[in-house]
DNA sequence: CGAAATATTTGTAATTAACAATAAAAGGGG
DNA sequence: CCCCTTTTATTGTTAATTACAAATATTTCG
């Protein structure tokens, strides 16, 4: 949890309208130029001025935990239709300062492209980190990170959740290379194309690279359809 | 959560001493006679009297979620050092009918026969349940409990969780019957035992299945400091 | 001792992954 | 316009894994 005012002033203003004694925290994760990337916002004041921290927020007393990470999402990114999943919830007692308040770790998943497109402008205090260039965060938000980016790396591996970071259209060697990245392992290029072709998953479009000084790439689309009636068919996306 | 005193009751008791907007609920799986069960409670009074649920209850203020969660597991079941891992926190503002309560759920793998031995008297309207057989349970109780089965369908093929649902010995066949019965699927003996059996990861014990009218089986126990050995030199399990 | 039951091993074809090499585009410079 | 560089894309070959089938080994019981 974080935001621009003291954290008593964030206190007394939710005691009306929301529960306090949980917030919402949520990693956002970023695909660019081959690096991985979380997106973290700087406390402007109270007891950790100036420290970096998760985005995060009270949940209303009318939302359910899922809508509250959306709208503290939309409230940030100025982006709607993120891909959000929860973590879990993060409870020791001490985890933060001046009273107990227990935690609901999210982690999203974002097209930099739309990012930089609807985002510029609001999010002033917020910036992009490098995965292993992660500042010392606020409360136990160091924690939450990690423990999303295990998360990521497990559900990557299962479910087609790595298109969220990609632009719409994509070569073959950019998707293995968010996995390389993700997965902290070299892949082969081959064996990498014979395989997520062979599920028949991604839609070639007419169309290629531009503007690279050597061959151009095929460009591909992920169709949640098609994965929908293969997975209806029993297949099991699994890298 | 659920308990034997009326909803009303719990809450005042609770208000004093422990945080009232969050609970605690857990998934006991049993694995008993080649089937996978849960252990549920039926709640004596309140709104939902005769219903099933979750076993769970509230957290103290100084405790935290995954120290509460062991405390009523052992308040219930007499067992200390369960396997117990925390699912993910359930937060639809209505799932609670008299206020909004936000709960976290648990799952915990018990082995069967210590469950009998240490709990058979305390828990006289605890019941266990096959997994397919599951009555209409209290609040979003479900939900909850097919999310644990989904997520340990999961666990159970990334890390060796599924020994503490065995006894300490067992044999390669009473291994592979639980993975077959978690996972829902037929598995090949002999490539079963190859796979198991060159990971290296359990121990041949110099004793044999007693009282069969076969031929007795080798029994293995499972042992965790190989396993961390074996990980610690990049060893990854997997299912 | 042989029958019944299950444990355990062995073998072989089909898939998949690891590793290596080659052919096919695309732009840039002479 | 042709060659060079770079990267995409295809093809092959071997090793490891999984699917499927069969044979062999123990054990109790009648």
């Amino acid at each position: 949890m974080s935001g621009k005012n003291t954290d008593k002033d964030l206190i007394q203003t939710v005691e009306q309208s929301a529960m306090n004694a949980i917030t919402i925290d949520c990693v956002i994760f970023g695909f660019d130029n081959g690096i991985l990337e979380v997106l973290l916002v700087q406390h402007a004041e109270g007891i950790s001025k100036g420290k970096w921290g998760l985005p995060g927020g009270w949940i209303n007393k009318k939302e359910s935990t899922d809508d509250a990470a959306h709208r503290l999402l939309a409230e940030l990114t100025g982006m709607d239709n993120i891909y959000l999943e929860q973590l879990k919830a993060f409870g020791e007692p001490d985890r933060f300062p001046l009273r107990r308040v227990i935690t609901i770790g999210y982690y999203a998943l974002v097209k930099r492209e739309d990012y930089n497109i609807k985002a510029g402008f609001t999010a002033s205090d917020a910036k992009w980190y490098k995965i292993n260039e992660i500042p010392d965060l606020i409360y136990d938000h160091n924690e939450i990170l990690a423990y999303s980016i295990k998360n990521l790396r497990h559900r990557v591996r299962q479910a087609p959740v790595g298109f969220n970071l990609l632009p719409e259209k994509f070569t073959l060697l950019q998707l293995m290379h968010l996995y390389e990245e993700i997965l902290g392992v070299e892949m082969d290029k081959s064996n990498f194309r014979r395989k997520i072709l062979h599920m028949k998953l991604l839609v070639p479009l007419d169309e290629k690279q531009q503007d690279v000084s050597h061959r151009a790439a095929q460009l591909y689309k992920f169709d949640p359809e098609i994965y929908e009636k293969l997975t209806q068919k029993g297949f099991n996306f699994e890298f």
